[in-house]
DNA sequence: CTTCAATATGACGAATGATTCATGTTTCAG
DNA sequence: CTGAAACATGAATCATTCGTCATATTGAAG
């Protein structure tokens, strides 16, 4: 490894095409499936491409065919992971009556899905060092969003002025550690009582 | 890769033994500094052995006369963050007149820990990957003492009564991630401008 | 000034695992 | 039905790097 380059400069990805063929398709799918659960599982740098064909149940060489390389798959598992929990998000979300209602059900929303795909959440915590660009994509994307709710509900009068974008990242982190914690690390906390305590400090603040 | 334990039952580690000379101490001291350098920037997967103990001008069977592997250097790694940030958070926080003063420079201690050693931040990260249970430790010590401080000033009657170990976690990952985004991405934000604002939240919580 | 344990060296053995490739097989448009 | 494009195969290649070892060197106790 003669430059491990921390910040690549965009690698011009030739982006493997599409398959053409239903065929084509399936076995795509199954490796994205295969890749999610073996690298979710033993991490990036444990999980040989061999690991995955095999549990796709494809030969090695196909691989390739789909991907340029293991880098190429991980950074489709967090693009994916993205949208997954994006779309999952919003559902929860979509018919709160304000904004504090809105956040304490994405943030019970978020930690039943990091407990059901602890795989992806993980691979998602693994992009940091691995595809940095799409790690920060991941992040910046979100926080965006969060970003946006937050100022327009300060606007309507919801929750007092502040800057959100500081809010956004602030409330994220929290979200992002409390699920480490408590729902995917073993928890005695019941997830709505953990909501519960949490807002209960993020809306009335910890002074007396 | 036969058998990749997610849950390392307890390594039974026979320890290499502590040098006995000045000239052993120096040289695992040169060590272990560059392998905080080279594993901090490059990541742990990419830093060779080669590029440590060539940074540290060394040979390279030199460095299995102080460790056993390049997991253990990097434990080694993960303990001296642990002890480092303590005792900087607690010498920041020594003197503060009551707790939320204490946690408002604890945070803003944080901030400029992250910023001054971002090598040894991306470390503990990757400890997630790298040394689950030093990561687990790292984390679980934190939070411990976190939580016992908010629980004696809830007793005291200086902050509102609520669940100590939930609201650790809660702000340990809000700053976690604040030092992140804020301290180590590039940030237009001023620190003392981010503390005050996430303290505003923090204390009078975010209902108008 | 010996002598031996501690420390240092760097070339090398061996394993690992990503990627390639030459050779089939399948699909599907026409 | 047919042939070209897609897709599939898995053995072989190839670079990398961990960790070992046989061989020095150092330095301090006696």
């Amino acid at each position: 490894m003669p430059e491990a380059s921390p910040n690549r400069p965009a690698p011009a990805r030739p982006r493997t095409p599409k398959p053409r063929t239903r065929r084509g398709q399936d076995t795509r799918d199954s490796l994205i499936k295969a890749a999610e659960a073996v690298i979710g599982e033993v991490g990036f740098a444990a999980a040989s491409i061999a690991d995955i064909t095999r549990r796709a149940g494809i030969a090695q060489g196909t691989f390739y065919i789909y991907f340029q390389s293991k880098d190429e798959v991980f950074r489709e598992l967090v693009l994916e992971m993205g949208k997954l929990t994006r779309g999952f998000l919003a559902d929860a979300v979509a018919d709160a009556p304000d904004r504090l209602t809105a956040e304490r059900r994405g943030l019970r929303a978020f930690l039943s899905f990091v407990a059901e795909r602890p795989a992806l959440y993980n691979i998602v915590m693994e992009a940091r060092f691995v595809a940095p660009d799409a790690y920060r994509a991941y992040y910046t994307t979100f926080a965006r969003g969060y970003a946006q709710n937050l100022a327009a509900a300060a606007r309507e009068g919801e929750i007092r002025d502040g800057d959100a974008e500081v809010r956004a990242w602030a409330l994220m982190g929290m979200a992002v550690t409390l699920g480490e914690r408590f729902a995917i690390w073993e928890s005695e906390v019941d997830p709505d009582a953990l909501v519960t305590e949490v807002f209960d400090m993020l809306e009335r603040g910890l002074k007396p």
